[in-house]
DNA sequence: GCCAACGTTGGC
DNA sequence: GCCAACGTTGGC
């Protein structure tokens, strides 16, 4: 099992409208990033992900798992992108900042901190099992 | 609202 | 194939 991160503006789309998508989920659509989406490309059904909110919150507010692998981007004809479904399975009771992971040595080398402008990022098994920790789960 | 980082585009 | 210009993202 992999792990890795979403990242939304919640303006855009957020973790309260993934909840509203319940068990049926919903594309992880729109990226236009080669990096972000050869990793959508490595998922594989059943794998969890965090859910992060970008700009305003700034931090892992839930926990999704992949429920479709890679396919075609519905909202492009353009055959270079591809996306995911995801479908939310908890919120996390309390939620883990970008302050508090930066604060954190061992979570120094996470994609989140060294490279913030990528959407869709791996996670290692211990940062997962730290972040889970850190977020009362 | 500003700015740094970075990816993409297009001219040569 | 290189590189300058430009657009976008996201933290502060």
């Amino acid at each position: 099992m992999a792990y890795w991160l979403f990242k939304s503006e919640p303006s855009t789309w957020s973790w309260d409208d993934q909840v509203a998508k319940g068990a049926a989920g919903e594309e992880w659509d729109g990226v236009r990033n080669y990096q972000a989406r050869n990793v959508m490309r490595e998922m594989k059904l059943g794998d969890l992900g965090f859910f992060y909110h970008s700009q305003k919150d700034k931090e892992v507010v839930g926990i999704v798992e992949v429920i479709a692998e890679a396919h075609p981007d519905s909202t492009t004809d353009d055959p270079r992108w591809e996306c995911v479904d995801i479908k939310a399975v908890q919120p996390v009771p309390e939620p883990v900042t970008l302050a508090a992971i930066k604060a954190e040595p061992k979570l120094a080398e996470m994609v989140l901190v060294k490279n913030t402008r990528l959407s869709v990022q791996p996670v290692r098994d211990d940062e997962w099992a730290l972040i889970c920790k850190m977020g009362g789960l």
